[in-house]
DNA sequence: ACGTCGTGTCATCAT
DNA sequence: GCATGATGACACGAC
């Protein structure tokens, strides 16, 4: 069927849409299995299941009330054209709305018409003017915020640790230039086929939680799904998984519960049966009624890959349109004002069909995207010929915006490369979001909406003055968010992989078990021998992050401690050295003193030799006992005594001679004088006693 | 572009 | 021999 020429997707996220029951109703319904009705829309018929109709439709729900058996046949309205109604029972199935601007209002008119639920108007309400306002016809697609910096952080991680050393584990993984449609393609080559005849999707998850830091599909076609942080281990352990492991069976063998939680999206991931589908086929999930989209048509969206601006946008959009005419050129932005943007976008899963028109502000250059020949690798490679301003927008986008280098030599090789690939999301450089008309408020966005009432636009870009980043990306990739990453990222990409490996019990009680409990409970379960390292090894990940923590705590404990140390000791040093001046001070007020005594002395009292000779031990040179010592030199006091005048200190200099005896006197004590000189007192120096 | 900081992980050793 | 803790070293992202 001629399906959606020029397709755009959205994603929206609705917790009506139970990814698992969706995946499985959507195989059901395309395989005719277990369908009850027949809806008639204008010549064709669909096959399908009332229940799922009656969900989502509240004309299906009042026509198939009451009705019984397998052969109902509904006949809708003929306001309801197969153009209009084949993305919306699509949507019904995958939560995935395709529409072109070409479609959108007839998606709309046949959604009202037949009260499709979960389809908010604001969609529409958001969708329809961004299409057709203003007079331009270039359809705007916004882009909603939906990964999270975790997710972009594993995968350039990833993509940076593989680089050089994990080529085989690339060649396994992301062999495919096409990251994002990998997933759906890992269990066999055949996905190959199926990736490459999804290129020409974008695909992105509309919530931004959607697509945790778990989401599995984040990694899928990257082969970048292993969480940088323990590539390591995984590689030493041979755990290298790609997406087929992280979306592929076991994931959908996953409960529904926690398949939303890992993409609370309706971006399904593909099942291996569904891989398995046939070389060159995309995923079935994905493909409309007939089997399959027409090569030139959209392919929906692979699941989550919007995780990541790596996949949401850079891998995503990769994938989707052929750019390989594209040539970054230099293109200002602003040249293209109100230009819709090409990228994927968060929120909204951009899928872009062959010759979709791309052109704005009145240049319409259609990019013609070849699900066959729009491999990655030709992105960048080829020349451009004669592009519109848009496609070197586009190319613009894809060799600056997506990657951080924005050199077309390194474009190239990121292009060329599949670990490059992975780098491309890491680029912050959404620039060409200024292209959005943002000036709509939050909750004119049903993307931005779904973000969160805390979801404000940048005043850049409600003023118009739009930054280079998205502020749906932003804020997902500038980490505001990531401030409890670290750990939730370990925590989150454990319980993956513990429902990767049906772990019978919840990772968490891995590491908060004690040792006999944990032991107790390995017991109790048999597990393999995978599950078996698995546990052991997020246990010793897990102590050993608390270790690390514990150790880092006590290092800044103890460098806070020494600190404490260092300034209390700086401070008795200045206390010291302050009580040394101090004693200084006082020592030479001392010296003073008795040298003013001594000239009283000598001026007043009539000594004997042998008295002057001793006060002379306790005088300076100035008083007059040497005076008189001079005059009447007595040889064997001075033999007995010897009296030297000496700087004890530096500091003393300044303050005069400094008596000193420099031997014990050898006299016994009492010394003789004493009894010349009475007022000295009897009591023997400590030297001299002990001498 | 570069340095710093925080964190997780790994390897190693000690208990 | 194994589990656990401590710690240095490394890688990585964020700033």
């Amino acid at each position: 069927m001629s399906l959606i020429p020029r397709t755009s997707v959205f994603t929206f996220q609705s917790s009506v849409h139970c990814l698992h029951v969706l995946r499985c109703l959507d195989e059901q319904r395309r395989t005719e299995i277990l369908c009850d009705v027949t809806v008639v829309v204008e010549n064709k018929s669909y096959r399908a299941h009332r229940s799922v109709l009656a969900a989502c439709s509240d004309h299906f729900r009042s026509r198939l009330s009451g009705h019984a058996g397998q052969g109902l046949v509904i006949t809708l309205p003929e306001e309801v054209t197969v153009e209009g109604f084949e993305p919306l029972l699509q949507f019904a199935y995958t939560a995935k709305l395709l529409f072109t601007r070409e479609n959108i209002v007839e998606i709309h008119n046949c959604a009202e018409i037949l009260g499709f639920h979960n389809l908010d108007k604001a969609c529409f309400d958001f969708l329809l003017p961004k299409f057709f306002d203003h007079g331009k016809t270039i359809p705007r697609i916004q882009r909603k915020l939906c990964c999270k910096t975790k997710c972009c952080q594993r995968k350039s991680l990833q993509a940076k640790s593989q680089s050089g050393s994990d080529g085989d584990e690339q060649e396994v993984d992301h062999g495919d230039a096409e990251p994002v449609l990998s997933q759906a393609g890992q269990e066999n080559g055949s996905a190959r086929s199926a990736e490459t005849q999804s290129q020409n999707s974008v695909s992105v998850s509309e919530s931004p939680d959607a697509c945790g830091p778990s989401c599995p599909d984040e990694h899928a076609g990257t082969g970048y799904g292993l969480c940088p942080k323990y590539r390591k281990f995984q590689m030493a352990c041979g755990k290298e998984r790609c997406c087929l492991e992280d979306c592929g069976p076991t994931e959908a063998a996953a409960p529904p519960a926690q398949t939303s939680e890992l993409c609370a999206s309706p971006c399904l991931p593909c099942t291996s049966k569904e891989n398995n589908n046939g070389a060159g086929e995309p995923c079935p999930r994905n493909l409309p009624e007939t089997g399959g989209w027409p090569e030139n048509e959209v392919t929906p969206l692979v699941n989550c890959l919007p995780c990541t601006p790596e996949s949401s946008t850079s891998t995503g959009f990769l994938a989707t349109a052929d750019l390989s005419h594209v040539q970054p050129a230099p293109t200002p932005s602003s040249d293209i004002p109100d230009c819709c943007p090409v990228g994927p976008v968060e929120g909204a899963s951009v899928v872009e069909g062959d010759e979709v028109e791309l052109g704005c502000g009145g240049i319409e250059g259609p990019v013609n995207i070849d699900p066959v020949d729009s491999a990655l690798p030709n992105l960048v490679q080829e020349g451009g010929g004669d592009r519109s301003s848009v496609e070197r927008e586009v190319a613009e986008h894809l060799a600056k915006g997506f990657w951080t280098d924005p050199s077309p030599s390194q474009a190239e090789s990121l292009l060329l490369d599949p670990e490059g690939q992975a780098v491309l999301g890491k680029a912050a450089d959404f620039h060409w979001l200024k292209h959005l008309d943002l000036n709509a408020s939050t909750g004119d966005c049903p993307f931005l909406r779904d973000l969160g009432e805390g979801v404000q636009l940048p005043e850049e870009f409600r003023t118009g003055a739009q930054p280079e980043k998205s502020p749906c990306i932003s804020s997902v990739n500038s980490g505001e968010n990531s401030d409890s990453d670290s750990e939730g990222d370990s925590e989150s990409y454990n319980s993956e992989r513990a429902r990767e490996m049906q772990l019978p019990f919840p990772v968490e009680r891995i590491s908060s078990l004690s040792r006999n409990d944990f032991q107790h409970l390995l017991r109790l379960q048999s597990l393999t021998r995978e599950q078996l390292d698995f546990v052991h090894d997020v246990r010793r990940r897990s102590k050993n992050r608390v270790a690390a923590q514990r150790c880092r705590k006590r290092k800044q404990e103890c460098i806070l401690g020494l600190e404490g140390e260092i300034h209390k000791l700086r401070g008795e040093r200045e206390q010291l050295v302050e009580e040394r001046e101090q004693l200084k001070r006082r020592k030479v007020e001392a010296m003073r003193s008795l040298s003013e005594l001594c000239h009283k002395v000598c001026s007043e009292a009539t000594l004997s030799p042998e008295q002057l000779e001793f006060l002379a031990q306790f005088s300076s040179p100035d008083c007059p006992i040497h005076a008189l010592m001079s005059s009447s030199p007595s040889p064997d006091l001075s033999l007995r005594f010897s009296l030297t005048l000496q700087d004890q200190d530096p500091t003393a200099k300044s303050h005069g001679p400094v008596l000193s005896f420099p031997d014990p006197p050898r006299q016994p004590w009492p010394h003789p004088l004493l009894n010349a000189a009475p007022w000295i007192s009897t009591a023997p120096p400590p030297s001299l006693t002990s001498a």
